[in-house]
DNA sequence: TAGTGGTCTAGACCACATA
DNA sequence: ATGTGGTCTAGACCACTAC
């Protein structure tokens, strides 16, 4: 029944055994450890509520309180999020009241509801080699088939995102240029129900640069515009790399905002 | 004894009375508050520790739980610090193993830790009347007295972030130039050290723009070196405003770096 | 009415730091 | 040895949601 690396008694794992093993861990993060490898294994999809608290604590033999401070953890990491009276549901990209999860770009006057979703342009998608750079990021090795998009959004009419997509081949297989305009919501989305890849996280990179002519061009703006630089890379479960994302944004009308605490 | 708003019996605070009165919160989210309202009043310094749960639990006549579940959210907030056998401690930004807090520009190769303290050149200071904008911003009126700082940060000896600072008057009466560029460590550890000031958040703006002249011959660039341009507000306690900080970050050697969940 | 997550308590034991 | 925060449990009651 229970796949508990350690026994739920009383007594706590051991720590520091001597050897290098992998993880003693308090009971509630194996626990979590657990609920995670249900979600990577698509045990549950997202958006489908997770069982409940009681459920959980009786399928690993373990209190609902130490339940709940794993659920607590995986709601905290956006993992999962809890609804009164509800449940527990997995989180996607989809359905979110905020449309672009990753997107911290901004409109300077009014908010993001008030522009509206953005118009996407694909101009290209096709299956290519990875150079040196792109394989590191996604671990993979040089020359590996990848996924290759370049896109433009726009808001009210108003080219302000040129974006570069590195996708791994083995897991994005067939995708399309008309999977990626056609699809309704957040392309992170799109990943979730076609290919059952889910982003959980992402880090930025950010600077300042200037287009070259053809970037300038497709956004519309001089090649002495100045412009922000945002490399993305996506992770899903477990911190793998599975998207690396080049954007070119235009700050003019909107800018990058972010919090810090 | 316990100035509690409600008392800490096993009825919760009735929700929705009727009336818009204030806020029927959970017993833990009240314990928040006031210790909010000691950390505030400067009942205990930063670096300091706070009272032990049991000793919280015993002044405000709740459970040891209860105080704890309110010292987990103060946590989260990096208001206080937790650290095991010896005791929370009220957050400070001296004396953090992170040097910067709030600065989130990293060298491109390594880190900070290897690139070391920047080195701060002060270029003025002092009491100036508030703009439109600037009062705005600090929730200030037009015309009050306000503290304008200009600076230069180098690292290794190269200028790399120009900032330009707005504060409060009233609340840094008698700040100098000698006293920024003198104080070892980040300002933020000087403004809480001397004036009693705690930046506990911040919000920030970012665009991609070009220096003018003036700002090009200080950052050792020409006018056509595209450049961050990083709006910060940061806050005390109950979001209150009290610093505006206006810098220019050259990217060609550092990166700003986001975390995104 | 039943089921969910949310709050609160009380007590036990553990890990860590300090004296 | 003592005191701190960290973990785990068990049970009670509440608030929200759906049927």
């Amino acid at each position: 029944m229970s796949s508990l690396p350690f026994a739920a008694d009383n007594s706590p794992a051991p720590q520091g055994a001597g050897l290098p093993t992998p993880a003693f861990s308090p009971l509630y993060q194996q626990i979590k450890g657990l609920i995670l490898q249900s979600l990577q294994q698509g045990e549950w999809k997202p958006g489908e509520s997770i069982p409940s608290e009681m459920e959980l604590a009786a399928r690993f033999r373990v209190s609902q309180g130490t339940v709940r401070k794993a659920i607590d953890e995986l709601a905290a990491e956006n993992l999962v999020v809890r609804r009164q009276g509800k449940g527990t549901f997995v989180a996607t990209h989809a359905e979110q009241h905020i449309q672009y999860r990753f997107l911290k770009l901004l409109p300077d006057t009014g908010d993001a509801s008030v522009e509206g979703p953005a118009q996407r342009s694909v101009i290209d998608c096709r299956r290519v080699r990875a150079s040196a750079d792109i394989s590191r990021v996604l671990a993979l090795r040089s020359g590996d088939p990848v996924m290759q998009a370049k896109r433009i959004l726009s808001f009210a009419g108003v080219p302000t995102i040129l974006e570069d997509i590195w996708l791994p081949g083995h897991a994005f297989k067939g995708l399309t240029g008309e999977q990626m305009a056609n699809y309704q919501g957040p392309t992170y989305a799109m990943f979730e129900m076609d290919f059952g890849v889910r982003m959980v996280r992402a880090e930025e990179k950010i600077r300042a640069v200037l287009p070259d002519a053809e970037q300038a061009q497709l956004l519309q703006v001089t090649t002495a515009t100045p412009l922000l630089s945002v490399e993305r890379i996506a992770y899903t479960y477990n911190d793998v790399p599975m998207e690396l994302r080049r954007g070119l944004y235009r700050t003019d009308t909107h800018h990058y905002r972010n919090e810090l605490s």
